[in-house]
DNA sequence: AGCCCATGTCCTAAAATCCCCACATCGCCC
DNA sequence: GGGCGATGTGGGGATTTTAGGACATGGGCT
C-alpha cells in the first residue's frame, strides 16, 4: 500500500540566485499558474516575479547565500506534497 | 565501508523569518563562530547578523515565504556535510 | 497577417534594508 | 567589584530594492 506517496521528484538545491529563480518557476508552472496569477495571490508585482524567476542577482540573496556557504549549509526546495 | 556518512542531523524546515534565524544561529554556534567572526568572513555587519538570527521579520523574507507557501513548496536547511 | 496571452525589460518614485555608530545587558573569570 | 567578550537594540542616513506603468517580444491559434 505504498506508505510513502513516493511522488519521487528530486529537490532543488539552491546555491545561486539563478537556481532559486529556476526552482520557483518550476513549481509555478507545475502548479499551472501564470506570473500574473501567482503575483496576485501573494500580493506582489508581476515584474518582480519575472525578475526573481530570471535569477535577479540581488545583494540580499547574495548575502544569505554567502552565509550558508560559509557555514556549510545547503538549502533545498521541494514539494511539500502532504 | 559506510557509503553514506550518515551524520543524521535533521534538517531545519524554514517557514518563518524566525525559524530561518534559529537555523542560522544553530549552524553558526555549531561551527564555533561568533557573530563577529562570521560577519567578517562574509563581509557583513555584525548587527545585521544579530537581527537576522533573532528572526528579523523583513518584507523580503515574507514575500519569499509567501510564494513558497502558495506553491506548496517547503524550504529546508541542513548540513552540507560532503 | 492579426490577435491574444504570457513574459521580459526599462524607467522612476517610493519604500525597505543595511551599514555603522553608540550604548546596554549578560556571563564568566580574576 | 571590575574587566572583558559576545550579543541585543536603537537611530540615522546612504544604499538597495520594489511597485507600477509602459512597451517590446514571442508563441499559438484562427
Amino acid at each position: 500500500m505504498h506508505t510513502s506517496g513516493h511522488s519521487s521528484e528530486q529537490p532543488f538545491r539552491i546555491y545561486t540566485p539563478s537556481s532559486f529563480g529556476q526552482a520557483i518557476r518550476h513549481y509555478r508552472t507545475q502548479a499551472g499558474l501564470t506570473q500574473d496569477e501567482l503575483a496576485e495571490r501573494v500580493g506582489l508585482d508581476r515584474t518582480y516575479l519575472s525578475r526573481l524567476e530570471s535569477g535577479a542577482d540581488t545583494q540580499q540573496l547574495r548575502r544569505i547565500l554567502a552565509i550558508l556557504r560559509e557555514l556549510g549549509v545547503k538549502a533545498t526546495l521541494e514539494r511539500a506534497d502532504w
